[in-house]
DNA sequence: ACCTGAACACCGTTCAAGT
DNA sequence: ACCTGAACACCGTTCAAGT
Protein backbone atom coordinates (compact mmCIF):
# COMPACT_ATOMS: atom_id res chain seq x y z
CA UNK A 1 0.00 0.00 0.00
CA UNK A 2 1.42 3.47 -0.51
CA UNK A 3 1.55 6.07 2.08
CA UNK A 4 -1.28 8.00 3.80
CA UNK A 5 -1.52 11.39 4.03
CA UNK A 6 -0.52 11.06 8.15
CA UNK A 7 2.69 10.26 6.88
CA UNK A 8 4.81 12.64 5.41
CA UNK A 9 7.85 12.03 2.80
CA UNK A 10 11.12 12.83 3.42
CA UNK A 11 10.47 15.32 0.34
CA UNK A 12 7.50 17.12 2.03
CA UNK A 13 9.75 17.75 5.15
CA UNK A 14 12.32 19.56 3.24
CA UNK A 15 13.72 22.90 2.47
CA UNK A 16 11.96 24.02 -0.91
CA UNK A 17 13.98 24.60 -3.98
CA UNK A 18 15.14 28.17 -4.31
CA UNK A 19 13.90 30.06 -7.49
CA UNK A 20 16.93 29.77 -9.87
CA UNK A 21 16.92 25.64 -9.08
CA UNK A 22 12.70 25.27 -9.40
CA UNK A 23 13.57 24.63 -13.31
CA UNK A 24 15.57 21.96 -12.82
CA UNK A 25 13.76 20.49 -10.24
CA UNK A 26 10.56 20.01 -12.00
CA UNK A 27 12.46 19.05 -15.14
CA UNK A 28 13.78 15.85 -12.81
CA UNK A 29 10.47 15.42 -11.19
CA UNK A 30 9.25 14.78 -14.36
CA UNK A 31 11.93 12.53 -15.63
CA UNK A 32 11.85 10.35 -12.33
CA UNK A 33 10.43 6.95 -13.25
CA UNK A 34 6.65 6.75 -11.95
CA UNK A 35 5.17 4.53 -9.26
CA UNK A 36 1.60 4.44 -7.83
CA UNK A 37 1.76 7.12 -5.29
CA UNK A 38 2.42 9.91 -8.37
CA UNK A 39 -0.02 8.69 -10.21
CA UNK A 40 -2.73 8.70 -7.51
CA UNK A 41 -2.00 12.36 -6.31
CA UNK A 42 -2.08 13.27 -9.60
CA UNK A 43 -5.23 11.95 -10.16
CA UNK A 44 -6.33 13.49 -7.15
CA UNK A 45 -5.52 16.64 -7.99
CA UNK A 46 -6.75 16.69 -11.20
CA UNK A 47 -10.22 15.81 -9.53
CA UNK A 48 -10.42 18.90 -7.22
CA UNK A 49 -9.49 21.10 -10.24
CA UNK A 50 -11.77 19.99 -12.55
CA UNK A 51 -14.20 17.35 -11.05
CA UNK A 52 -13.36 13.19 -10.89
CA UNK A 53 -15.24 12.92 -14.58
CA UNK A 54 -12.39 14.63 -15.93
CA UNK A 55 -10.05 12.26 -14.93
CA UNK A 56 -9.47 9.68 -17.21
CA UNK A 57 -6.26 7.58 -17.61
CA UNK A 58 -5.29 9.39 -20.94
CA UNK A 59 -5.53 13.10 -18.58
CA UNK A 60 -3.60 11.71 -15.79
CA UNK A 61 -0.76 10.25 -18.08
CA UNK A 62 -0.57 13.86 -20.30
CA UNK A 63 -0.03 15.20 -16.58
CA UNK A 64 2.48 13.29 -15.70
CA UNK A 65 4.12 13.81 -18.95
CA UNK A 66 3.59 9.82 -20.47
CA UNK A 67 0.94 8.03 -22.03
CA UNK A 68 -1.64 5.89 -20.68
CA UNK A 69 -0.31 3.15 -21.44
CA UNK A 70 2.68 3.68 -18.98
CA UNK A 71 0.05 4.02 -15.67
CA UNK A 72 -0.89 0.26 -16.30
CA UNK A 73 2.50 -1.05 -15.15
CA UNK A 74 1.54 0.72 -11.40
CA UNK A 75 -2.47 0.14 -11.50
CA UNK A 76 -4.09 -2.39 -12.34
CA UNK A 77 -6.92 -0.53 -14.17
CA UNK A 78 -8.92 2.75 -13.68
CA UNK A 79 -11.09 1.76 -11.05
CA UNK A 80 -7.89 0.56 -8.48
CA UNK A 81 -6.71 3.88 -8.92
CA UNK A 82 -10.12 5.51 -7.84
CA UNK A 83 -9.80 3.33 -4.88
CA UNK A 84 -6.57 4.22 -3.74
CA UNK A 85 -7.84 7.79 -4.69
CA UNK A 86 -11.11 6.88 -2.10
CA UNK A 87 -8.27 5.75 0.79
CA UNK A 88 -5.77 8.88 0.48
CA UNK A 89 -9.18 10.87 0.65
CA UNK A 90 -10.23 9.05 3.67
CA UNK A 91 -7.58 9.73 4.95
CA UNK A 92 -7.99 13.66 5.58
CA UNK A 93 -11.31 13.12 7.40
CA UNK A 94 -9.92 13.87 10.68
CA UNK A 95 -9.54 10.95 13.86
CA UNK A 96 -11.28 11.87 17.35
CA UNK A 97 -9.86 10.77 21.09
CA UNK A 98 -12.54 8.99 21.50
CA UNK A 99 -14.35 10.44 24.64
CA UNK A 100 -17.43 7.98 25.75
CA UNK A 101 -19.37 11.08 27.39
CA UNK A 102 -19.11 12.95 24.15
CA UNK A 103 -20.12 10.49 21.71
CA UNK A 104 -22.94 11.87 19.98
CA UNK A 105 -21.10 15.19 19.59
CA UNK A 106 -17.80 13.01 18.16
CA UNK A 107 -19.98 11.03 15.65
CA UNK A 108 -22.02 14.03 14.60
CA UNK A 109 -18.50 15.99 14.12
CA UNK A 110 -17.25 12.90 12.26
CA UNK A 111 -20.15 12.98 9.95
CA UNK A 112 -19.49 16.93 9.47
CA UNK A 113 -16.07 16.03 8.38
CA UNK A 114 -16.49 13.83 6.10
CA UNK A 115 -18.97 15.84 4.41
CA UNK A 116 -16.57 18.41 4.43
CA UNK A 117 -13.89 16.74 2.75
CA UNK A 118 -15.91 14.85 -0.10
CA UNK A 119 -17.26 18.12 -0.82
CA UNK A 120 -13.56 19.43 -1.48
CA UNK A 121 -13.02 16.27 -3.71
CA UNK A 122 -15.78 16.29 -6.09
CA UNK A 123 -16.91 13.13 -7.23
CA UNK A 124 -15.34 11.20 -4.60
CA UNK A 125 -18.56 10.52 -3.37
CA UNK A 126 -19.45 8.26 -6.79
CA UNK A 127 -15.99 6.41 -6.02
CA UNK A 128 -17.42 5.42 -2.07
CA UNK A 129 -20.99 4.84 -3.69
CA UNK A 130 -19.67 2.10 -6.11
CA UNK A 131 -16.97 0.78 -3.60
CA UNK A 132 -18.62 -2.31 -1.28
CA UNK A 133 -17.15 -2.08 1.33
CA UNK A 134 -13.50 0.33 1.25
CA UNK A 135 -10.84 -1.63 2.94
CA UNK A 136 -8.04 0.60 2.74
CA UNK A 137 -5.99 1.38 5.87
CA UNK A 138 -7.29 4.86 6.33
CA UNK A 139 -11.32 3.22 5.79
CA UNK A 140 -10.32 0.63 8.11
CA UNK A 141 -9.18 3.46 10.67
CA UNK A 142 -12.39 5.37 10.62
CA UNK A 143 -14.28 2.63 10.61
CA UNK A 144 -12.74 1.37 13.92
CA UNK A 145 -13.14 4.82 15.46
CA UNK A 146 -16.81 4.82 14.85
CA UNK A 147 -17.49 1.39 16.21
CA UNK A 148 -15.16 2.67 19.55
CA UNK A 149 -18.08 5.39 19.75
CA UNK A 150 -20.60 3.34 19.09
CA UNK A 151 -20.00 0.28 21.63
CA UNK A 152 -18.76 2.56 24.24
CA UNK A 153 -22.15 4.54 24.05
CA UNK A 154 -23.51 1.31 25.33
CA UNK A 155 -25.14 0.27 21.82
CA UNK A 156 -25.63 -3.68 21.01
CA UNK A 157 -23.42 -4.89 18.47
CA UNK A 158 -25.93 -5.40 16.02
CA UNK A 159 -27.06 -2.07 16.24
CA UNK A 160 -23.64 -0.58 16.03
CA UNK A 161 -22.87 -2.69 13.03
CA UNK A 162 -25.70 -1.43 11.39
CA UNK A 163 -24.95 2.20 12.66
CA UNK A 164 -21.92 2.79 10.98
CA UNK A 165 -22.44 2.01 7.81
CA UNK A 166 -25.73 4.17 8.38
CA UNK A 167 -23.46 6.83 9.08
CA UNK A 168 -20.92 6.76 6.21
CA UNK A 169 -23.95 6.52 4.14
CA UNK A 170 -25.58 10.05 5.40
CA UNK A 171 -22.56 12.35 4.44
CA UNK A 172 -21.59 10.62 1.37
CA UNK A 173 -25.18 10.70 0.20
CA UNK A 174 -25.20 14.70 0.49
CA UNK A 175 -21.61 15.11 -0.62
CA UNK A 176 -23.06 13.17 -3.60
CA UNK A 177 -25.75 15.69 -4.01
CA UNK A 178 -23.57 18.41 -3.44
CA UNK A 179 -20.94 17.82 -6.08
CA UNK A 180 -23.59 16.64 -8.76
CA UNK A 181 -23.30 19.69 -10.29
CA UNK A 182 -19.54 20.46 -10.35
CA UNK A 183 -19.59 20.38 -14.24
CA UNK A 184 -22.20 23.74 -13.92
CA UNK A 185 -21.05 27.29 -14.40
CA UNK A 186 -22.09 28.95 -11.61
CA UNK A 187 -24.73 30.65 -14.58
CA UNK A 188 -26.16 27.54 -15.57
CA UNK A 189 -26.88 26.46 -11.72
CA UNK A 190 -28.50 29.91 -10.93
CA UNK A 191 -30.88 29.53 -14.55
CA UNK A 192 -32.04 25.82 -13.50
CA UNK A 193 -32.50 27.00 -10.06
CA UNK A 194 -35.08 29.35 -11.35
CA UNK A 195 -36.27 27.74 -13.78
CA UNK A 196 -36.88 25.18 -10.79
CA UNK A 197 -39.12 27.48 -8.82
CA UNK A 198 -40.98 28.40 -11.52
CA UNK A 199 -42.21 25.44 -12.06
CA UNK A 200 -43.11 24.79 -8.73
CA UNK A 201 -44.80 27.56 -8.54
CA UNK A 202 -47.09 26.98 -11.35
CA UNK A 203 -48.30 23.76 -10.60
CA UNK A 204 -52.08 23.45 -9.98
CA UNK A 205 -53.06 23.93 -6.36
CA UNK A 206 -55.34 21.32 -6.07
CA UNK A 207 -53.23 18.53 -7.26
CA UNK A 208 -50.38 19.54 -5.36
CA UNK A 209 -51.95 21.56 -2.11
CA UNK A 210 -49.25 20.01 0.21
CA UNK A 211 -46.57 20.45 -2.16
CA UNK A 212 -47.25 24.16 -2.45
CA UNK A 213 -48.12 24.90 0.66
CA UNK A 214 -44.07 23.74 1.96
CA UNK A 215 -42.44 25.16 -1.36
CA UNK A 216 -41.12 28.50 0.87
CA UNK A 217 -39.53 26.11 3.18
CA UNK A 218 -38.00 23.84 0.49
CA UNK A 219 -37.18 27.05 -1.10
CA UNK A 220 -34.97 28.08 1.22
CA UNK A 221 -31.23 28.14 1.25
CA UNK A 222 -30.85 26.01 4.70
CA UNK A 223 -28.78 22.98 2.73
CA UNK A 224 -26.75 23.14 6.24
CA UNK A 225 -29.35 22.78 8.70
CA UNK A 226 -30.64 20.02 6.33
CA UNK A 227 -27.74 18.25 6.63
CA UNK A 228 -27.39 18.88 10.49
CA UNK A 229 -31.29 17.76 11.13
CA UNK A 230 -30.80 14.76 9.54
CA UNK A 231 -27.69 14.24 11.67
CA UNK A 232 -29.68 15.08 14.55
CA UNK A 233 -32.57 11.99 13.83
CA UNK A 234 -29.77 9.86 13.52
CA UNK A 235 -28.83 10.67 16.75
CA UNK A 236 -32.40 10.37 18.11
CA UNK A 237 -32.75 7.26 16.77
CA UNK A 238 -29.27 5.52 18.10
CA UNK A 239 -30.36 7.07 21.88
CA UNK A 240 -33.21 4.92 21.49
CA UNK A 241 -31.45 2.02 21.59
CA UNK A 242 -29.05 2.25 24.12
CA UNK A 243 -29.16 -0.16 26.52
CA UNK B 1 -44.40 15.32 -21.64
CA UNK B 2 -44.67 11.67 -22.54
CA UNK B 3 -47.44 9.59 -21.21
CA UNK B 4 -46.72 7.77 -17.80
CA UNK B 5 -47.34 4.01 -17.03
CA UNK B 6 -50.16 4.79 -14.60
CA UNK B 7 -51.75 5.75 -18.30
CA UNK B 8 -52.25 2.75 -20.76
CA UNK B 9 -51.80 3.73 -24.66
CA UNK B 10 -54.17 2.67 -27.05
CA UNK B 11 -51.57 0.02 -28.62
CA UNK B 12 -51.43 -1.23 -25.07
CA UNK B 13 -54.99 -1.84 -24.54
CA UNK B 14 -55.51 -3.53 -27.79
CA UNK B 15 -55.55 -7.41 -28.64
CA UNK B 16 -52.30 -8.86 -29.52
CA UNK B 17 -51.19 -9.72 -33.25
CA UNK B 18 -52.00 -13.36 -34.58
CA UNK B 19 -48.46 -14.89 -35.10
CA UNK B 20 -48.69 -14.72 -38.25
CA UNK B 21 -48.94 -11.28 -38.16
CA UNK B 22 -45.72 -10.78 -35.56
CA UNK B 23 -43.01 -10.17 -38.06
CA UNK B 24 -44.75 -7.57 -39.98
CA UNK B 25 -46.09 -6.12 -37.21
CA UNK B 26 -42.76 -5.29 -35.94
CA UNK B 27 -41.41 -4.80 -39.33
CA UNK B 28 -43.90 -2.09 -39.22
CA UNK B 29 -42.87 -1.08 -36.06
CA UNK B 30 -39.11 -0.64 -36.88
CA UNK B 31 -40.53 1.51 -39.25
CA UNK B 32 -42.55 4.05 -37.61
CA UNK B 33 -41.18 6.99 -37.09
CA UNK B 34 -39.26 7.90 -33.95
CA UNK B 35 -40.52 9.51 -30.79
CA UNK B 36 -39.56 10.27 -27.28
CA UNK B 37 -41.64 8.16 -25.44
CA UNK B 38 -40.33 4.81 -27.25
CA UNK B 39 -36.70 5.44 -27.18
CA UNK B 40 -37.26 5.90 -23.56
CA UNK B 41 -38.89 2.83 -23.09
CA UNK B 42 -36.24 1.27 -25.22
CA UNK B 43 -33.09 2.55 -23.00
CA UNK B 44 -35.01 1.65 -20.42
CA UNK B 45 -35.47 -1.98 -21.42
CA UNK B 46 -31.67 -1.58 -22.22
CA UNK B 47 -31.50 -0.75 -18.62
CA UNK B 48 -32.84 -3.29 -17.13
CA UNK B 49 -31.12 -6.25 -19.36
CA UNK B 50 -27.22 -4.53 -19.06
CA UNK B 51 -27.35 -1.99 -16.62
CA UNK B 52 -27.22 1.65 -17.17
CA UNK B 53 -23.70 1.89 -18.22
CA UNK B 54 -24.30 -0.10 -21.24
CA UNK B 55 -26.96 2.61 -22.68
CA UNK B 56 -25.03 4.53 -24.63
CA UNK B 57 -26.75 6.84 -27.60
CA UNK B 58 -25.34 4.57 -30.00
CA UNK B 59 -26.92 1.77 -28.23
CA UNK B 60 -30.05 2.35 -28.06
CA UNK B 61 -30.29 3.96 -31.64
CA UNK B 62 -29.29 0.32 -32.80
CA UNK B 63 -31.71 -0.86 -30.64
CA UNK B 64 -34.16 1.21 -32.74
CA UNK B 65 -32.73 0.46 -36.14
CA UNK B 66 -30.97 3.85 -36.77
CA UNK B 67 -28.04 6.25 -35.86
CA UNK B 68 -27.30 7.93 -32.82
CA UNK B 69 -27.87 11.21 -34.39
CA UNK B 70 -31.34 10.83 -35.22
CA UNK B 71 -32.15 10.56 -31.51
CA UNK B 72 -31.03 13.86 -31.01
CA UNK B 73 -34.11 15.10 -32.66
CA UNK B 74 -36.49 14.22 -29.47
CA UNK B 75 -34.41 14.11 -26.70
CA UNK B 76 -31.87 17.47 -26.03
CA UNK B 77 -28.40 15.00 -25.07
CA UNK B 78 -28.08 11.53 -22.97
CA UNK B 79 -28.35 13.64 -19.56
CA UNK B 80 -32.28 14.28 -20.27
CA UNK B 81 -32.63 10.94 -22.04
CA UNK B 82 -31.60 9.99 -18.57
CA UNK B 83 -34.09 12.31 -16.83
CA UNK B 84 -37.09 11.01 -18.91
CA UNK B 85 -36.20 7.58 -18.22
CA UNK B 86 -36.31 8.76 -14.32
CA UNK B 87 -39.56 9.98 -14.13
CA UNK B 88 -41.02 6.46 -15.65
CA UNK B 89 -39.09 4.49 -13.06
CA UNK B 90 -40.66 6.76 -10.26
CA UNK B 91 -44.11 6.28 -11.79
CA UNK B 92 -43.56 2.65 -11.00
CA UNK B 93 -43.23 2.92 -6.94
CA UNK B 94 -46.80 2.54 -5.72
CA UNK B 95 -48.74 5.69 -3.88
CA UNK B 96 -50.79 4.62 -1.09
CA UNK B 97 -54.00 5.82 0.04
CA UNK B 98 -52.99 8.44 2.43
CA UNK B 99 -54.09 6.86 6.07
CA UNK B 100 -53.01 9.36 8.78
CA UNK B 101 -53.59 6.61 11.69
CA UNK B 102 -50.78 4.38 9.69
CA UNK B 103 -48.55 7.39 8.73
CA UNK B 104 -45.47 5.12 10.02
CA UNK B 105 -46.07 2.00 8.03
CA UNK B 106 -47.15 3.96 4.87
CA UNK B 107 -43.91 5.65 4.82
CA UNK B 108 -41.64 2.97 5.31
CA UNK B 109 -43.80 0.83 2.57
CA UNK B 110 -42.77 3.74 0.38
CA UNK B 111 -39.33 3.55 1.13
CA UNK B 112 -39.69 -0.22 0.67
CA UNK B 113 -41.23 0.17 -2.70
CA UNK B 114 -38.82 3.07 -3.74
CA UNK B 115 -35.72 0.35 -2.68
CA UNK B 116 -37.25 -2.75 -5.06
CA UNK B 117 -38.10 -0.61 -7.76
CA UNK B 118 -34.71 0.98 -8.46
CA UNK B 119 -33.41 -2.92 -7.55
CA UNK B 120 -34.51 -3.55 -10.69
CA UNK B 121 -33.36 -0.83 -12.94
CA UNK B 122 -29.98 -1.37 -12.02
CA UNK B 123 -28.16 2.11 -12.47
CA UNK B 124 -30.84 4.54 -12.36
CA UNK B 125 -30.04 5.19 -8.58
CA UNK B 126 -26.92 7.10 -9.75
CA UNK B 127 -29.32 9.10 -11.91
CA UNK B 128 -31.53 10.15 -8.81
CA UNK B 129 -28.20 11.03 -7.05
CA UNK B 130 -27.20 13.14 -9.96
CA UNK B 131 -30.80 14.82 -10.13
CA UNK B 132 -31.18 17.83 -8.19
CA UNK B 133 -34.78 18.02 -7.21
CA UNK B 134 -36.67 15.33 -10.09
CA UNK B 135 -39.32 17.14 -11.91
CA UNK B 136 -41.27 14.73 -13.61
CA UNK B 137 -44.85 14.65 -13.05
CA UNK B 138 -44.14 10.84 -11.45
CA UNK B 139 -41.40 12.78 -9.22
CA UNK B 140 -44.19 14.82 -7.78
CA UNK B 141 -47.10 12.89 -6.89
CA UNK B 142 -44.71 11.05 -5.07
CA UNK B 143 -43.70 14.06 -3.32
CA UNK B 144 -47.45 15.15 -2.57
CA UNK B 145 -48.19 11.92 -1.04
CA UNK B 146 -45.15 11.71 1.31
CA UNK B 147 -45.73 15.46 2.38
CA UNK B 148 -49.96 14.52 3.18
CA UNK B 149 -48.43 11.84 5.11
CA UNK B 150 -45.84 13.40 7.22
CA UNK B 151 -47.70 16.58 7.46
CA UNK B 152 -50.71 14.38 8.38
CA UNK B 153 -48.87 13.21 11.25
CA UNK B 154 -48.71 16.23 13.01
CA UNK B 155 -44.59 16.65 11.98
CA UNK B 156 -44.33 20.78 11.57
CA UNK B 157 -43.67 22.03 7.89
CA UNK B 158 -39.75 22.32 8.25
CA UNK B 159 -39.50 19.26 9.55
CA UNK B 160 -41.59 17.45 7.21
CA UNK B 161 -39.83 19.21 4.14
CA UNK B 162 -36.67 17.85 5.36
CA UNK B 163 -37.95 14.30 6.03
CA UNK B 164 -39.52 13.88 2.41
CA UNK B 165 -35.81 14.91 1.40
CA UNK B 166 -34.21 11.81 3.91
CA UNK B 167 -36.87 9.42 3.06
CA UNK B 168 -35.95 9.87 -0.68
CA UNK B 169 -32.13 9.45 0.42
CA UNK B 170 -32.19 6.63 2.08
CA UNK B 171 -33.62 3.98 0.22
CA UNK B 172 -31.92 5.06 -3.07
CA UNK B 173 -28.36 5.14 -1.74
CA UNK B 174 -29.16 1.47 -0.78
CA UNK B 175 -30.23 0.96 -4.30
CA UNK B 176 -27.21 2.52 -5.55
CA UNK B 177 -25.06 -0.17 -3.02
CA UNK B 178 -26.78 -3.05 -4.45
CA UNK B 179 -26.82 -2.51 -8.16
CA UNK B 180 -23.11 -1.35 -7.94
CA UNK B 181 -21.74 -4.70 -8.65
CA UNK B 182 -24.43 -5.48 -11.35
CA UNK B 183 -22.00 -5.69 -13.77
CA UNK B 184 -20.06 -8.49 -11.69
CA UNK B 185 -20.41 -11.77 -12.54
CA UNK B 186 -21.55 -14.26 -9.61
CA UNK B 187 -17.82 -15.91 -9.63
CA UNK B 188 -16.47 -12.32 -9.18
CA UNK B 189 -18.77 -11.00 -6.12
CA UNK B 190 -18.19 -14.61 -4.61
CA UNK B 191 -14.60 -13.91 -4.63
CA UNK B 192 -14.41 -10.33 -4.07
CA UNK B 193 -16.41 -11.14 -0.77
CA UNK B 194 -14.41 -14.06 0.18
CA UNK B 195 -11.39 -12.06 -0.17
CA UNK B 196 -13.01 -9.02 1.89
CA UNK B 197 -13.40 -11.82 4.65
CA UNK B 198 -10.35 -13.31 5.05
CA UNK B 199 -8.47 -9.49 4.72
CA UNK B 200 -10.44 -8.52 7.97
CA UNK B 201 -9.84 -11.73 9.10
CA UNK B 202 -6.08 -11.16 8.80
CA UNK B 203 -6.26 -7.67 10.23
CA UNK B 204 -4.23 -6.89 14.13
CA UNK B 205 -5.91 -7.30 17.01
CA UNK B 206 -4.60 -4.85 18.97
CA UNK B 207 -5.45 -2.16 16.40
CA UNK B 208 -8.84 -3.11 15.28
CA UNK B 209 -10.27 -4.75 18.58
CA UNK B 210 -14.05 -3.41 17.90
CA UNK B 211 -13.76 -4.22 13.94
CA UNK B 212 -12.78 -7.62 14.91
CA UNK B 213 -15.36 -8.20 17.75
CA UNK B 214 -17.57 -7.05 15.35
CA UNK B 215 -16.85 -8.75 12.10
CA UNK B 216 -19.14 -11.93 12.27
CA UNK B 217 -22.33 -9.56 12.36
CA UNK B 218 -21.02 -7.55 9.85
CA UNK B 219 -20.56 -10.40 7.17
CA UNK B 220 -23.86 -12.28 7.92
CA UNK B 221 -25.97 -11.77 5.24
CA UNK B 222 -28.86 -9.65 6.57
CA UNK B 223 -28.78 -6.62 3.91
CA UNK B 224 -32.88 -6.95 4.27
CA UNK B 225 -32.60 -6.18 8.55
CA UNK B 226 -30.32 -3.76 7.91
CA UNK B 227 -32.44 -1.63 5.20
CA UNK B 228 -35.80 -2.58 8.09
CA UNK B 229 -33.18 -1.16 10.68
CA UNK B 230 -32.74 2.64 8.80
CA UNK B 231 -36.23 2.65 8.35
CA UNK B 232 -37.18 1.81 12.03
CA UNK B 233 -34.31 4.70 12.78
CA UNK B 234 -35.95 7.35 10.56
CA UNK B 235 -39.01 6.59 12.07
CA UNK B 236 -38.64 6.90 15.70
CA UNK B 237 -36.34 9.72 15.11
CA UNK B 238 -39.54 11.47 13.32
CA UNK B 239 -41.63 10.25 16.17
CA UNK B 240 -39.35 12.69 18.48
CA UNK B 241 -41.00 15.81 16.29
CA UNK B 242 -44.55 14.86 16.33
CA UNK B 243 -46.49 17.28 17.91
C1' DA C 1 13.49 -5.51 -17.92
C1' DC C 2 11.07 -1.69 -18.60
C1' DC C 3 8.40 1.43 -21.38
C1' DT C 4 5.21 3.07 -25.02
C1' DG C 5 3.20 4.01 -29.95
C1' DA C 6 -0.25 2.46 -32.22
C1' DA C 7 -4.30 0.00 -32.53
C1' DC C 8 -8.92 -1.73 -31.14
C1' DA C 9 -13.39 -1.05 -29.97
C1' DC C 10 -15.84 2.00 -28.14
C1' DC C 11 -17.99 7.07 -26.49
C1' DG C 12 -21.37 11.99 -27.03
C1' DT C 13 -22.38 15.38 -30.08
C1' DT C 14 -22.41 18.25 -34.34
C1' DC C 15 -23.29 19.40 -39.00
C1' DA C 16 -23.05 19.30 -43.91
C1' DA C 17 -25.16 16.98 -47.25
C1' DG C 18 -28.64 14.19 -48.71
C1' DT C 19 -33.81 12.81 -49.52
C1' DA D 1 -38.74 19.68 -43.40
C1' DC D 2 -36.81 15.80 -41.78
C1' DC D 3 -33.11 12.54 -41.32
C1' DT D 4 -28.34 10.69 -41.08
C1' DG D 5 -23.29 9.43 -42.63
C1' DA D 6 -19.30 10.90 -41.51
C1' DA D 7 -16.39 13.45 -38.74
C1' DC D 8 -14.46 15.38 -34.41
C1' DA D 9 -12.53 14.91 -30.18
C1' DC D 10 -12.50 12.05 -26.94
C1' DC D 11 -12.53 7.15 -23.92
C1' DG D 12 -10.10 2.30 -21.35
C1' DT D 13 -7.17 -1.22 -22.31
C1' DT D 14 -3.93 -4.33 -24.81
C1' DC D 15 0.18 -5.71 -26.99
C1' DA D 16 3.85 -5.89 -30.29
C1' DA D 17 7.82 -3.68 -30.96
C1' DG D 18 11.19 -0.82 -29.42
C1' DT D 19 15.09 0.73 -26.04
Amino acid sequence: MFAGPRELEVSEMSVPDPPWQQRAARKRSAKRPLDTDVIVRTALELTDREGLDAVSMRRVAQELGTGAASLYAYVRNKSELQELMLDLVIGEVPLPEPDPARWEEQLKQFARDQLRVFTAHPGMAQVVARTPAPTGPNALQVTETMLTLLRGAGLPDRIAAFAVDLLALYPNAIALERTADFALTDGERDERMSQVEDYFAALPAERFPNLLAILPVMMSDEGEERFEFGLELIMRGLRSWVE
